[in-house]
This record gives structure tokens, C-alpha cells and sequence, in this order.
DNA sequence: AGTTTGCTTTTTATGTGTAAAAAGCACAAT
DNA sequence: ATTGTGCTTTTTACACATAAAAAGCAAACT
């Protein structure tokens, strides 16, 4: 059965928008509140029904208006606004980052779904759609095989990355002086020397700064692979930091710096520069990166991990 | 219930491999046959079984031999030994591909589940796994968008398929004299020569050596994502020309002469000529998938073809 | 000691069922 | 004519069930 996450979210948002009403002020139509709340009329008109019977909102109809008690609304807790596919995703991702997920080692969806407490259903769902990331691989009719977090893997990402980056940023400096996306730029790079302003108590809001100046990187010449590569950077630095908070103030400060040094490379239209900046800004973050990878002897004796049984082993 | 496609075509391919036994021989070991079936020793024991029930074995246990009577084991039809998901890979590529899917439109979940007669799990499970070759797009809570077989999508995948290929060629010419890899490009090129000389019969033959090719050059320093992305492509073009016959022939003898080119000029260990094959190559391509490519006015018109509702759009 | 097989236990592939959410429709109110 | 609402129909998210296939185990056989 579906769980009901987005009715409880979008209650509880709803609740932050009722109050900001006066009492006894019409409630926005449903029609405007979907739009909103960001679901449709059918859980908007739940979100009101529960609301009405709670005394927060009186009337019905074209008449409904907040009502004159002061009624203090319970919000629903934060955790049963999630809905189960987005829980497996972060239960997954803590179980192979952080506890004992050795590379080669197999992964099954019975045992996940007994282990994070949801149908087999969602966690294949997950896998599946988690195959892209380069993390797992899938043995049809046998389960998947997890290929480790490891540094063969972050020295694979960031090749890609790397390319991807340069294009973006040659493509970008040959944009002619009156395009939008120079002061975009320039919006950005003032956003990033706020940020340094106040960078101890700030350092956290580096990682949308780092985002969107991705993000606008790319958006010059679009291209939907690039855009897909970039979710797996996003997914991997998001739990990766997520869990390892060690020097992350200091790390962002650096981060935040090269970007000012990418950023004026780029103004300087200096393809040379341009490509210097940007190689150092990827290099030190692939060593952040490295430096959390799983320490294996992958490169030393290759297959070392592959598990034995008696009979003989299937697919590729 | 799961279907037993896997024991059908177990069954199929162990037909032929009996028939290759004496009458009155041996049969290998259960063990032996899971590996040569490629299935798992439960399955191998149905086989057997089916075949005993029907004379073909005679004996049980370490004793199985083949029957001296002259059984003629009819095979299972080979429609039943493709499993469900392969076949909603199949009927979703033709309904893309062939009929009337054009970009914008959205697809649902319930109604492809219904057109194909499968469950709707299966056709969930399937769309998940391919959004990442970046044709589909989820609304979560809302279906998914098919964004078209369009020519932005052939000039977005060729873009990213040069910056790939360049790079392993570069790498391939760094690979120093004694490599073996530069004896499997000779004998590359000898299969593409011999290739030629029968076009007029083998054209067919064709796309096993264009991947084996394409391999090659990506083996030489591995990259998952790189891989990755090549499987998309081996994707689009695996269904793309088996519903669009026009000019094989001629289409894979100009794309063979291609890749002798280019061959040479890897062998040459010029840079600039192995760029200018590679890029030769790739261009002829890009046009041959451009022709087919769903004309649309998507580049003049941008969002032309979204739905409208009374209620708001959700979702970005 | 290493295979091979008979039998048991798990796990995967796929179908079915259902509450929640979204979409659609038609009439009422401005 | 547009916007809002009540009600109905579809579709999605998720749980659960089960035959088929795989994996595991130990006794039997070389």
C-alpha cells in the first residue's frame, strides 16, 4: 500500500502557509494551493478536510476562511514525510558508505528489504535504477555484485569529469560579451566571496554554490549525458560528505577559492588559464575524494575478492 | 509467477548438445552441463528429467546415458525462451521506434503494462533501467515523459561519443610497440578486409566487428562510465537498424572502409590523422542516425509539446 | 581428496491487490 | 469566460504471494 509522505509533507508545509494567514482571511483556492504545495488538488483538498476537522480552518467551499481560535496545528513528524523509495535510497547508501561493504562482495534484495524494513519491490526498484552509478552490477537471476567504493572508481569519475568540465568551460568562454551567462557568472562569483566572508559559520552552503556553478557550466551547451553524469558527481559527493564531516570547513574554503580562481580564469577568456583552473580545482577535489576511498588490493591482485562455491559460477 | 524461460532454453540448447552424443554414451555431469548451459544445476536437472520422461536419457544418477532408440526431442518454440523483461525491451523499442511515439508524449505505466500484457512491476522495473539512456524522463508520483528519438538526441549522444572515442584513441597510439593490443588491431583489420571482400553476403556481419572494434580501443584504459555510455549506444543502434533496413549494404561497406582508415592511422601513431579518421568516421554516423531521427520542431519551438491540464503542471 | 548427486533452503522474476495521489469532468459561482 | 469545487476515474507506489531458478549441504561414489 502507498504511504501517505505526500499528504504529511504537504501538510505540514501547509501549515507554515495557514499561518501566515490572518484569522478569519479566506485560505487561497485549492487550485492555488496545489500549485503551492506542489501536489495535486486531490491532496490539497486532504490537507484542508484534516485542517477543518482539527478547528484551523472553518467553512467549506468557496467560503472556507482560517478560522478565528487560535489553534495550534501538530505537524506530522519529519520522517513520515519520506516516502519509502527515497528512505531505501538513503538506507542503502549508508550501509554501503559507511558499514562493512567490501568491494566483490554480493548484494541481495531479500536480505536489504528484511534489513531496511520495505517490499522487495522497492529495493529492486532502487537497485535497478542505482545501476547507473557504476557501484553495482547485476547478475541476472543472481543477484547484484557491489564493485566497491574505491579508487579505481573516483580515478574513473573524475577522467569523466574532467572532460566534461573542459568542454563545458571552452564552450563557455566562447560565448560572445553580451550573453546573460556572463552575469550570471559574475552574480556567482560575488555569492562565492560572501561566502568566504563568513565561511566559519557559512561553510555548510558551500555544496549549492558548488552545484549551481556546475549547473551553469553545463547549461551553456546542454547536453542530457552530461547532465546525467553530473547526478551521479551530485549523489556521490551528497552522501559522501554527508558521513564524513572531517575538515569540511577547511575543504570548502579551499574549494570555494579555486572556484574564484576558475571563475576570473574564465573571464579572462585565456583558454590556457581557463584549463590550468580548472584542472587544479578537479585535481584537489578527486583527492579529497581518494583520500575516503576504500583501501583495497583491487589494483594489485585483480579478483581477489570473488566468492568460491562448489558449483560453477554463472553469467560474465 | 516466474516464468521458465530459462529452463526452455536450457532445454533448447541441450537438444543440440545430446544430439552430439553416441547413443548409449555417457552423459556429462550435471555439473559440467550447468556450466556448458550457462544455468544452475536445479535447471540442468529439469532438463535431464524432461528428457528422460520423453527416452531421450535412459538411467538415473551416476548411470545417465544417452538412449540407443532414435529420439527426436522437438525443441520448445523460441518466443517461450526469451524472458518477460527482454521482451518488454523489445516491444518498448518498437513502440518507440516504430509507431507513433512522438517527443513530449507521456507515457504511462498501467497502459504500456496492459498493451503488452505483462505485469505493470515488469514495465516499472524496465522503464527505470532505461532512463539512463536518456529518452525517458519520471515525473515521480506522475509517469514519465518520452523526450523523443530526435536529432538534439543524435547530436547530444555523438557529442559525448567523439570526446570518448578520441581519448582511447589517443591513449591506444601512447601504448608502447610491444603492446598485444596493436596484434589484436592487426587482426581487426584483417577480420574488416575479409569483411569486404564478401559485402555483398556478410554485410550482416558488420555490427559484431564495429563493437568488437569499439571495444578494443575502449579496453585499452578502461573506464566504467565509458562503458557505460557505450552500451547505450550499442543499444540505439542494435534496435535502431533492425527496423530500418535502408542501405545496409552500402551503409556498413562505406563504415568498414572507415574503420580500415582509421586503423591505419592508429597504425601510423599520428595524432592528427587518427583524429581526422576518427572524426570522419563518427560524422558519417552521426548522419546516418541524424536521417532517421524523428523530425520535430523542438529546435524552433521549445516546449511546444507539453499537455495542459485544468489543474497545475507538477514537477519541474 | 575431489566429484557427483539427492535433497533442502534461499532468492529471483513476475503476477495480483489496494490505499494514496493524480487526472479528468461537469456544474456552480464569480 | 474564467476560476473554483465536488465527484469519478486512472494511475502510481507499495505490499504480498508463488513458481522457477539458484545456492547450499551432506552423503555416496570414484
Amino acid at each position: 500500500m502507498k504511504t501517505d509522505a505526500t499528504f504529511k509533507r504537504a501538510f505540514n508545509d501547509a501549515v507554515d502557509l495557514v499561518a501566515s494567514i490572518e484569522p478569519g482571511a479566506a485560505i487561497p483556492s485549492e487550485t492555488v494551493l496545489s500549485s503551492n504545495l506542489k501536489v495535486s488538488r486531490t491532496t490539497v483538498r486532504k490537507v484542508l478536510a484534516v485542517m477543518a476537522e482539527r478547528g484551523a480552518v472553518a467553512g467549506s467551499g468557496r467560503a472556507r476562511r482560517k478560522s478565528r481560535h487560535k489553534i495550534r496545528l501538530e505537524k506530522f513528524p519529519q520522517s513520515e514525510t519520506v516516502p519509502i523509495s527515497a528512505q531505501v535510497e538513503t538506507r542503502f547508501m549508508q550501509w554501503m558508505l559507511r558499514d562493512d561493504a567490501q568491494p566483490g562482495r554480493t548484494i541481495n534484495e531479500l536480505d536489504l528489504s528484511r534489513r531496511f524494513g520495505v517490499a522487495t519491490t522497492v529495493v529492486r526498484e532502487f537497485l535497478n535504477r542505482f545501476q547507473r552509478f557504476g557501484l553495482i552490477e547485476k547478475r541476472p537471476g543472481a543477484g547484484w555484485v557491489f564493485k566497491g567504493f574505491t579508487s579505481t572508481f573516483a580515478r574513473e569519475l573524475f577522467e569523466i569529469r574532467e572532460m566534461f568540465e573542459l568542454r563545458s568551460a571552452r564552450a563557455f568562454i566562447r560565448l560572445p560579451e553580451d550573453s546573460p551567462f556572463w552575469a550570471h557568472l559574475a552574480d556567482l562569483r560575488q555569492r562565492h566571496l560572501d561566502l568566504l566572508d563568513e565561511i566559519d559559520t557559512r561553510f555548510h552552503d558551500f555544496s549549492d554554490l558548488d552545484s549551481a556553478f556546475h549547473r551553469l557550466l553545463n547549461s551553456v551547451s546542454p547536453n542530457r549525458f552530461i547532465e546525467n553524469f553530473f547526478d551521479i558527481i551530485t549523489m556521490i559527493f551528497h552522501y559522501h560528505y554527508q558521513w564524513n564531516k572531517r575538515d569540511e570547513r577547511q575543504r570548502n574554503e579551499v574549494a570555494a577559492r579555486e572556484h574564484i580562481a576558475y571563475i576570473d580564469a574564465l573571464f579572462s577568456r585565456d583558454r590556457i588559464a581557463v584549463e590550468r583552473a580548472c584542472g587544479m580545482h578537479l585535481a584537489s577535489a578527486r583527492e579529497t575524494l581518494m583520500r575516503s576511498t576504500v583501501r583495497t588490493q583491487e589494483n594489485v591482485i585483480k579478483g581477489c575478492c570473488q566468492t568460491h562455491s562448489n558449483q560453477s559460477r554463472l553469467g560474465p
